[in-house]
DNA sequence: GTCTATAGATCGATAGAC
DNA sequence: GTCTATCGATCTATAGAC
């Protein structure tokens, strides 16, 4: 039953969604065409389009999936009480979850500007909600007397933004395990908002 | 002497680079056309050629004129001998830097995969001795027993991450002055490297 | 569901007049 | 130094055969 043309077994949708990961990942949205996606999973560009309506919900779709899926995986996470080992498990968690997506998370910050007006809003209201996540857990730490920062919100931007900076230096196999890595950054993170 | 044609001023080179860094900084280096440029300084697309031998040198200048300006603004300021007041000296410098040059620290930041892989190199090389100027700062305040760090090229990479992340939320006349998010900042970068 | 073919637009860069 | 005009390539998206 050897198929000499395209795929036929239901997995089509994905592994374009994958490619299109990659490739905007490394080439940025624009740069990429609809034929180097098509390229890439063994189809013609006229195909992709049973797929997706155009490109543009193909980039919005890819970052949607990726904003719900953090929101979704940190709401289903296990927490203790302890608001201080709550942040200590959101550092945990951000740098894995972020590590292990690392195409996804860098599109979803750089591939902004090319989002339609309505979708750039959809986008953002869940950034918002992931940000708004953190302040509420380093309020719950200001109230036990475990957490003193000069601003909530100010203190839950600096934080995402220093532990989502892993991505841009960290490599599987260099000179650091992300045991270590996460064990470093809760250091800093601890210090920097502790009472 | 009216001139209804080009500009004939001398100016226009700094102007197109000018017009270049806001497309590219709001539209993405590969979603700007040459003739887009070239329209918003008036002229037409051909023009530009006499300025920039092609696409990607106008890019790699914009880049190059970014880092270099940085590094020597750094070099240039005048320091305290103590390194934790030369820390916050940086926290301070490196946020209003930055906040001041938005459009090409977004440019530095997204467009490094637009590069040539010769201009990649350059650009990353001044990048590399700007995050070694920090972490120099840190190991003398390591050694000056006012730092203590578990790894101070991480401590390094996380204070710059966190720092100009500022740039995704600050808006000129918002809820704080520049001078409240540099003591805000300055706050959490002190107590996170704190011996 | 994929193909081939193509419409219609736009791209970077160059040539030659002025 | 800027213009007009254009080359040759490439783009997104669609139409219609199979």
């Amino acid at each position: 039953m050897a198929r000499t043309q395209g795929s036929h077994s239901g997995i089509t949708g994905p592994r374009i969604r994958q490619a299109a990961l990659r490739l905007f990942a490394q080439q940025g949205y624009a740069a990429v065409s609809m034929r180097q996606i098509a390229k890439e999973v063994g189809l013609q560009a006229g195909a992709l389009y049973n797929y997706t309506p155009d490109k543009q919900s193909l980039l919005f779709d890819l970052m949607q999936d990726h904003m719900a899926g953090l929101l979704s995986a940190w709401a289903a996470l296990d927490k203790p009480d302890d608001p201080l080992a709550q942040l200590r498990a959101f550092t945990s968690f951000h740098i894995t979850y972020n590590l292990e997506r690392a195409d996804a998370v860098f599109i979803a910050y750089m591939e902004l500007r090319n989002l339609t007006p309505e979708n750039f809003a959809a986008i953002e209201s869940m950034r918002r909600e992931y940000e708004d996540a953190l302040e509420t857990l380093l309020t719950a730490g200001v109230e036990a007397g475990q957490v003193r920062v000069p601003d909530t919100r100010i203190a839950a931007m600096a934080v995402i933004a220093m532990l989502t900076g892993v991505n841009t230096w960290y490599r599987d196999g260099g000179r650091l395990s992300l045991e270590e890595v996460e064990t470093i950054y809760w250091d800093m993170v601890h210090k920097a908002v502790a009472a």
